[in-house]
DNA sequence: ACTGGCACCTGGGCGC
DNA sequence: TGCGCCCAGGTGCCAG
């Protein structure tokens, strides 16, 4: 899916053409993504008015006077603005027609996205448990180092727990560790305060990198306005297997962790 | 409390 | 061209 970068680079893309828009309703093709999107969707939505689009985690908050409308990607999931009567194309599930005559278009061939209706959001079971947002002040080497006391887990792993932070998907992670030249597979209780340091700064350094440059380029993303991110060129290690470091030129290495395929070089990374 | 493993679902790329 | 296999950005839930 799209990860965080990808998540706020769709939220930037589509917000100018959704905040202060009234609904006029909802079409839902397939509800049966992740979980059910709500038979009352259209009742809750229509006739109201979008206030702001906010991003928390990797969800979307459309957020109105009488509560919000969540939205998850997924792994393959897009949103983009249309005209309301472009034709569907298979897996495009949901429209929120505006009355400028433009449509939030919710697509995901997947289905493991979500579309949920809460009056408090943050309060909402997938949302309350979540650490805190890697760009934000209170996410630091200090605290990751504070949490990894007693963790067994990998530091991969450990910093992909939306628990610990929230944002780190795949790629970014081995992005991140190589930044910091730390091994995915250290204990992540056995990380140095010093490095958790270095860590929390790649983490935040690669997120930063990455919504400037519009997201990473995957096989079904791209932003609000439909055009591809560019920051697939920039990637280190992520699907480089064999490929030179960029740092010391020694092949890059693959190894699963956690069920996930994770990319590093085993020379800079200890 | 923490950990690892499984599940959800579709499609693309590969080797044969 | 077709078939079977493996892989993919996330994350909730389960048993141990």
């Amino acid at each position: 899916m799209p990860e965080l970068p990808e998540v706020e680079t769709s939220r930037r893309g589509i917000a100018p053409w959704v905040e202060k828009q009234t609904v006029k309703t909802v079409v839902v093709r397939d509800r049966r993504l992740r979980w059910p999107v709500p038979a009352d969707i259209d009742r809750k939505l229509a006739g109201t008015t979008i206030d702001r689009v906010h991003r928390r985690a990797k969800y979307l908050l459309f957020e109105t006077a009488s509560g919000t409308m969540l939205m998850h990607l997924g792994m393959s999931g897009s949103v983009r603005i249309i005209e309301a009567d472009e034709p569907a194309m298979k897996h495009d599930h949901v429209d929120v027609l505006l009355a400028s005559g433009k449509a939030l278009r919710f697509r995901d061939p997947r289905r493991f996205g979500c579309l949920l209706w809460a009056e408090e959001p943050l309060e909402h079971p997938l949302l309350r448990d979540l650490g805190p947002e890697p760009l934000a002040d209170d996410f630091d080497g200090d605290y990751l180092w504070r949490r990894a006391r007693g963790r067994k887990v990998s530091i991969k792993p450990f910093i992909m727990n939306a628990n610990i932070v929230v944002g780190v998907g795949n790629i970014y992670a081995s992005e991140a560790l190589f930044g910091a030249g730390i091994h995915p597979r250290r204990q992540a209780g056995r990380v140095s305060a010093e490095r958790m340091n270095l860590l929390a700064d790649a983490i935040k350094a690669v997120l930063q990198r990455a919504i400037r440059a519009g997201g990473t380029t995957l096989r079904d993303f791209s932003g609000g306005d439909g055009e591809p991110g560019y920051f697939r060129q920039q990637l280190d290690v992520y699907e480089r297997a064999g490929r030179p470091c960029r740092r010391c030129e020694t092949p890059i290495s693959a190894v699963v962790l956690g069920q996930r395929s994770s990319y590093y070089c085993k020379r800079c990374q200890r």
